[in-house]
RNA sequence: UGGGGGAUCGUCUAACGGUAGGACAGCGGACUCUGACUCCGCCAGUCUAGGUUCGAAUCCUAGUCCCCCAGCCA
């Protein structure tokens, strides 16, 4: 585990505080959570916080977390989404051993609850259509009605759902329903529903059932079963943490799990519903969930986010109960300060512009040593080209320069990064007037970059060889919404950023980067962190930015410094 | 005139009746062969009004504002 954020002590929230207590209480021995995702999407980075929560306090207690899912409804969920939920906690860094589960693993003992509810009088058929039943439920200042089948008898309830089991009703046509208050302000103990009729197939059960217990019925009793202590869920949960701990004290639950509550984690600029995400994948507004401008954890890892930095910044977030938007700002600093300490660095320039120095011998190659990460000197350094033509970046150079800019402009002094000081002497242009090149004269005895009479620059440039760098397509993204809280105005897709990518194929890169495998991290210097995408080969190299370098003379410019 | 929650610097979060602290952001400075990193400094907060108390973010009372709930979704 790499060192955790500044300031961020592990773990001191409410959720610990309560188990501190249970523990000192001897209401628990051991410490069992689970985290529970229901495979209709792919993980994003508000998950991170519930996985970091589930896993780490059973790490830290000594207990263990379970990974179950909840797939009790079939209409929506798939495979797809199970295998990416496993690959995606792995690569987060958690581990759930041997406990793998499924909801659907208990459908047989939670059918043999729901009978057991009927018997002792606590659940029934309902015939009513959904439209009837919810017209009937009340609103939120008045009470719902009995339904006219509430009162059945227990052998005509008991045949009902076996044969709602045996498939003879259509879906929608009957559901069981928990008998409990119809007048309860709480809209949940309103008599839920516990089974509905849904003819189709399940990913891991296929064609068993055609009867599918519902969220409630099937949530609590999956952790009593599992023996989980500490079942930690959302705010929006809150409301049905009565009808949870009915369940448990009305069935025969092999264990008494308790219920808590966190709020979950939101970031502006950013939508994590699953609603919006699916819908930004299906219609194509980005390249898929792991496009690299996605909140998902496959989105992350695809641009070059490391798992540690997501650990980080969570644990730098902290959990409470209070509903809060996180700055993505902090997300980015926590990505930054991994990075920084872990990623080689390399020299890229972005936008070429060609630097000629005059009076450097033509044909004469030299080889130069550059540190590989000044935060690691074990990293070493490697040999890099300098030549007598190279590339620097394009928004090095400024022909009439302001004030406060210091890098290079004509007669102007600058160092190339490990190289030599070099000098502006003459601005090549086109016809219409573009800057096609530099031309320099550099002074010798400056090699390495240190001029022997001490003599300071105040810029040092980095730079690649013309004729040795390769080509790199590099993409370049930008938040994908401009808005601070995305469909505030009525309609997400309004706010998307429609320059939240930007490729750059006019890029040249030190040669070394060619063999950067993929979703390795490396600094190109004063730019930011890139790793090599998904697409890139070895014939076309493809980069993302991971994210960029604090760059305070952006902001200087910005604010019109 | 339903039920359930929540309010602490711009943002996130500590405090468990005893100096309101940290992180991010912002601003200023030092350092610098990355305008990076690092370091130093500054800015800035207890929703309101009463009450209890030697002492209140914390306890009490009354307000205000915000969030969630009327799926056979989770």
């Amino acid at each position: 585990m790499t060192k955790e954020t500044a300031g961020a002590q592990p773990g001191r929230d409410f959720i610990r505080d309560i188990i501190d207590a249970d523990i000192a209480a001897g209401r628990n021995t051991d410490v069992v959570t689970r985290f529970p995702p229901e495979p209709n999407g792919y993980l994003h980075i508000g998950h991170a916080k519930a996985i970091c929560l589930n896993f780490g306090v059973a790490q830290e207690y000594g207990g263990r977390c379970h990974l179950r899912f909840d797939d009790t409804n079939p209409t929506k969920e798939e495979q797809e989404y199970i295998d990416s939920i496993k690959h995606d906690v792995r690569w987060l860094g958690f581990d759930w051993g041997p406990h793998l589960y499924y909801a659907s693993d208990y459908f047989e003992q939670l059918y043999d609850w729901a009978e057991h509810l009927i018997r002792a009088g606590k659940a029934y058929v309902d015939d009513l259509p959904a439209e009837e039943m919810r017209a009937m439920r009340g609103s939120l200042t008045e009470p719902g009605r009995n339904s006219p089948y509430r009162d059945r008898s227990l052998d005509e309830n008991l045949d009902l759902f076996r044969r709602m089991r045996d498939g003879e009703f259509p879906n929608g046509a009957r559901v069981l329903r928990a008998k409990i208050d119809m007048a309860a302000g709480n809209i949940n103990l309103r008599d839920p529903v516990l089974y509905r009729i849904l003819h189709a197939e399940h990913p891991r059960t296929g064609k068993k059932w055609c009867i599918y217990p519902t969220y409630d019925f099937a949530h609590g009793q999956s952790d009593a079963i599992e023996g989980v202590t500490h079942s930690l869920c959302t705010l929006e949960f809150e409301d049905h943490r009565p009808l949870y701990d009915w369940l448990i004290e009305n069935l025969p639950a092999p264990s008494r799990p308790r219920q808590y509550e966190f709020a979950r984690l939101n970031l502006n600029f950013t939508v994590l519903s699953k609603r919006f995400l699916t819908e930004l994948v299906r219609e194509g507004r980005v390249s898929g969930w792991d496009d690299p401008r996605m909140p998902t954890l496959a989105a992350l890892r695809r641009r070059g986010v490391p798992p540690a930095a997501i650990r980080n910044f969570v644990r730098s977030v902290g959990v409470a109960r209070a509903n809060s938007v996180v700055d993505v700002a902090m997300f980015e600093h926590a990505v930054r300060e991994c990075l920084n300490k872990t990623s080689q660095r390399r020299m890229a320039v972005l936008r070429p512009l060609k630097l000629v120095i005059e009076n450097y011998p033509i044909g004469v190659i030299e080889e130069l040593a550059a540190v590989n990460n000044p935060e690691d000197p074990a990293s070493g350094t490697r040999r890099i080209a300098f030549g007598r033509e190279l590339y620097v970046e394009a928004e090095d150079f400024m022909e009439h320069p302001s004030p406060s800019f210091y890098r290079l402009s004509p007669a102007r002094e600058v160092r190339l990064r490990y190289g030599y000081l070099v000098t502006c002497r003459e601005v090549v242009k086109d016809a219409a007037g573009e800057v096609m090149e530099l031309i320099c004269t550099y002074d010798p005895a400056t090699y390495g970059g240190n001029a022997p009479d001490g003599r300071k620059v105040r810029a040092t440039l980095h730079w690649v060889s013309a004729v040795h760098a390769v080509p790199a397509e590099i993409r370049l993204y930008n938040p994908l919404f401009n808005a601070p809280d995305p469909g505030a105005g009525g309609d997400f897709l309004a706010d998307l950023n429609p320059r939240s990518l930007e490729i750059l194929t006019q890029s040249r890169v030190e040669p070394a980067l060619a063999a950067a495998g993929q979703g390795e991290a490396v600094q190109f210097e004063r730019q930011g962190y890139f790793c090599a995408d998904l697409d890139s080969t070895p014939k076309r190299l493809v980069f993302n930015r991971t994210v960029g370098l604090r760059d305070s003379w952006a902001k200087a410019r910005a604010s019109g410094g």
